[in-house]
Order: structure tokens, then C-alpha cells, then sequence
DNA sequence: TTCGAAATGTAGCCGAGGCTACAAATATCC
DNA sequence: GGATATTTGTAGCCTCGGCTACATTTCGAA
């Protein structure tokens, strides 16, 4: 007998199914800042030529020192590099991370956008929406926007 | 002139934006599991008759150590009452945050659902959106949801 | 070239929100 | 009513991401 026609559909208890929406929401949260400063030093990069602790400080609106220990965070969980008093540089993996975060933030704010969002709002919102939206919603932005 | 005398710029520098929008989200962060016991809270009186921290605990995926941690702070920010041993209970700020949460929520998970995402991950995504959401673009959602 | 300003890094504090382990109160069942 | 199970609460630990204060290094300008 094929899979789909077996009976056991993980229904999971309602009670589990919320507990485990719980989890996700702050699973995502604990990479929110990862994926922030990932994208930020890849864009310094690319229009700065080089990430530097202070201007990223200043962009997140934390101070120096906030910065300079998510950076070590993000060196601990190789997704960075940088030797002292040098700029900060992402390894693959943190490319791939930056790549992908900001991808979903532009079609975060695109979406907003077109539901009809004012711009500022929309890019607000954003910052804090994105960490959540899965591939499956994500690839429904993507498919709504085309359509329009 | 005094610089506080001169009209200020209609525009921010985007530096100093682009801070503000990663403030914006940070406030929003700290008050999300306030917002989320909240609902919860409401929920479970209204569907249980009583809200009581293991209850909760389990819904939330969370020990229960750590539950009635969080229900102290609700406490001690006004939004919740209880005495020892005996059950969780809104006061009247605690019920309108949570009318104002359950709202949000249900909106955002509407939307989802009607720009194309499945609807098991809408659910899951609007636990970490629904924080995320401005009162402009909470009101645009529910434009478009009529226009629908 | 030296010296002061700016940038970078370190140390230590805090609160939030996780956890486990243990203690105390309440509920349940015989 | 008393033993036992469940629930509730407390204590103490951890990490994370804020902060200030201070130390060190680099850089730029006189």
C-alpha cells in the first residue's frame, strides 16, 4: 500500500502542532541577528569595500562594542572572519547566509509593497518580518508577484 | 540659528534610517512574548475557564520553570494577576493586548493564506510575524483582504 | 615624526528567556 | 484521613544581546 493511502497523517495534537509553531518562531529569532549582520557586512562590502565594527555599529544602531561580540558570535559559528584591528569578512557560508537573507527581505518588502503598504512602513516591517517567513510562504510572495 | 530652530530634514540620513528600522524591530522583539502569553492567556479562559502555568508551559513548548518566569514579568508590567497556586488572570490592559494580538494574528494569517502560502506554514510563519506588523501595514492587510 | 583623535578591542554589568533540580502546596484516590 | 501524584513555585545556571568604562592600536595631521 502506497504512503499517502496509509492512515497515520501526523494530526498532530493541537496542542503540539502550537507548541512546535512556538519553537520555530523562536528558533528563527535565535538567527535573526546572524542573518542581519551577515547581510549588512555583505552589503558594506559591496558598497564600501570594506566592513568596518564602527560602521556596522552604527548602521544596526548598537553601539561598537554590541558589535564587536555578534561578530565574534558570527566568527564562532563560521560565518566570519577578521584578524585585529582589521575589517570584518565573511567566510562561504556567511555569503550564502547574507545571499539568502537579503534576497528575502527584498521580496519581503516587495510584497508588502504591492499588498499596499506604504514604502516606509513596508521597509520597517521588514526588518523584523523576514527572520520568519518560510521557503513555502517565501515561494508564495514570489508566485504572487510575478502574477501581478 | 540654532540648529534646533532650523527646519528639519525631510529626509533622514539613510544610515541613521536604516538604525531606527533595526530599533524598530527590537522593541517589537521585547514585547512579543508578553503579546504571545497574552493571547494565550485569553485563549485558554475562554476555551478552558482558566489559564494555569502548566497549561500554558505545554502549549508554548516551554518547561514550566520558565513559564511562570514569564508570567511573573507580565505581572510586574501590569498585563497579568495571580496569587499562589491559583490560576493566571488578565487585568484590563493585559485583555486589550490580547484582543489587539489576537487580532494582528488572525490578519496576518488571513493574508498569508490568500497570497498562496499553505496554510499549515501561514500559521507557523504568523507566530513570528504578527510581532513584526505595523498598525499601516496591519491596515493595508485588511484592505486587501476585503478587496478580495 | 610625534601626538592626539578615532577606531578597535576587553571587561564586566544587566535583563530576558531558556533549562534542570529541588521544595512546597494542592488534588486525587483508596 | 493519609499516601501518592500532580501542579506550582524557587533556586541557580546558561547564552544572548544590550550597555558603559577603560585599554590598546591605528591613522592622520601638524
Amino acid at each position: 500500500m502506497p504512503d499517502k493511502y496509509r492512515s497515520p497523517p501526523p494530526t498532530l495534537p493541537p496542542e503540539q502542532a502550537q507548541a512546535e509553531r512556538f519553537e520555530k518562531a523562536r528558533s528563527a529569532q535565535a538567527t535573526a541577528v546572524l542573518e542581519d549582520y551577515a547581510e549588512l557586512i555583505s552589503d558594506l562590502i559591496a558598497t564600501e569595500g570594506e566592513a568596518r565594527p564602527t560602521d556596522i555599529a552604527r548602521r544596526l544602531g548598537v553601539s561598537h562594542a554590541t558589535a564587536i561580540k555578534s561578530i565574534a558570535r558570527l566568527k564562532r559559528e563560521g560565518l566570519a572572519t577578521s584578524k585585529l584591528y582589521r575589517g570584518v569578512f565573511l567566510t562561504e557560508a556567511g555569503e550564502n547566509l547574507a545571499r539568502r537573507s537579503r534576497a528575502r527581505h527584498r521580496l519581503v518588502v516587495d510584497l508588502l509593497v504591492a499588498i499596499g503598504a506604504p514604502r516606509a512602513a513596508a521597509e520597517a516591517d521588514a526588518e523584523g518580518i523576514e527572520h520568519h517567513v518560510s521557503d513555502e510562504t517565501l515561494a508564495a510572495f514570489a508566485r504572487y508577484l510575478n502574477r501581478k
